[in-house]
DNA sequence: TCAAGTTTTCAAATATTCTTGAAATCAATG
DNA sequence: CATTGATTTCAAGAATATTTGAAAACTTGA
């Protein structure tokens, strides 16, 4: 988390603040009529859109619900908040935070004086797409270019096929392979540890327009 | 969901308990009891593995799984033969077959000398990836970028906000909405037209290893 | 160690997405 | 232009995925 979110907070209670005694603020978009102002309504067609994305992406919406939320305000927030903001539930949340945590996007924080565990998310975009990218390579490419492995495998014992259709098996399994590989060696280069790897990537690939 | 996991796909017998008339429990083979040898049998290990990664990605399984049959197929296949050797309906195999066309990676072909249809698919991988990109970009990553901008004019218009707070707000906004349009502008480039612009793009960066 | 505050878990309920199957539509042929 | 064969549609049913809620398990402070 090297470019740490300045956490603007302005709120009742400060990080540095007082015990904030009971989680009981106003709620933001709670139930109880709340009338908001053009800000929270535009964080509120973010936090839609971005989960609109999200889903259409194998992403469960409320995950992306969660990180929008987080990403949008900018500052860390507890499981009480988002719960209300959000209307899930705390079981819901719980789950959804320890994934984007599993992912990287999403960081623990301890405010003293409050037993409460705050969460907030990775404010670079670079650095954000970075461990996006690599929290599904290793999840998903890696395995399938494991699976293709053994998908050669079953082939080449068998010896009932005819040789051409066999090469030609081979080869599209081959091809694929390679591409994928490819890929996921340049992920390793380029987005394998945090920091601007995939930024340089995308200026580099801009100067050869 | 895309946490791993086991993924039971084989749906038990009929609700009553009926014992399926033809259907012995069989992989993804046909339907007639065909014993396979090693080629078919990884033809198969390849259509479970490539639906997986699909299904983890959003794209239904069975669309992944009609799209690696023919890329794996490597050949023309009529919706009969591929209803049969998937175990799908006619129906999901006709809806199937038009998402697959519409993103552009499958492809109709008409057979002299015979009423029905065939299709066959993409069989250049980086051309597979780039057709499957430009969908995307189109379908998810175009809409996105054009909420962001009404995102941002929803808050513009607030009066209300501390100055401070829609800065940083704006600036949130922006960072996103720029990293997004850059990558657009990317594909738009190495992608955006057929050929082997994404293979360039590849080669370019693996180049500067 | 207990007690109070917090988080996690997970079976059940709910919601969403996918598949089916048969009728409707379309297209080629005689 | 009727017939036959093929494809598409789409409402209902089935399968999956997600969310809830409350109990269990933590954690911390005294």
């Amino acid at each position: 988390m090297s470019t740490a979110a300045p956490t603007p907070r302005e709120s009742s209670s400060g990080p540095d603040g007082l015990p904030s005694a009971l989680g009981h603020e106003m709620p933001i978009g709670g139930s109880s009529a709340v009338k908001k102002d053009g800000l929270e309504h535009s964080r509120d067609t973010f936090i839609t859109h971005w989960a609109e994305m999200g889903s259409s992406w194998g992403v469960p919406r409320s995950v992306a619900e969660v990180h929008a939320l987080l990403f949008i305000e900018g500052r860390a927030m507890c499981a009480d908040e988002i719960m209300d903001r959000l209307q899930v539930s705390r079981g819901s949340v719980s789950m959804t935070l320890r994934t984007l945590a599993d992912w990287g996007i999403v960081t623990k924080t301890r405010l003293r004086g409050d037993r409460k565990e705050y969460f907030e998310a990775e404010q670079d975009v670079w650095n954000l797409l970075s461990l996006i990218v690599r929290a599904r390579k290793r999840r998903e490419l890696e395995p399938l270019l494991a699976a293709l492995d053994d998908t050669r495998q079953a082939a080449v014992g068998d010896t009932t096929a005819s040789a051409a259709e066999m090469k030609n098996h081979l080869a599209r399994l081959d091809s694929m392979h390679d591409a994928l590989r490819r890929l996921d060696r340049l992920s390793d280069r380029f987005i394998g540890r945090g920091g601007k790897g995939l930024d340089v990537a995308v200026r580099l690939l801009s100067s050869f327009l």
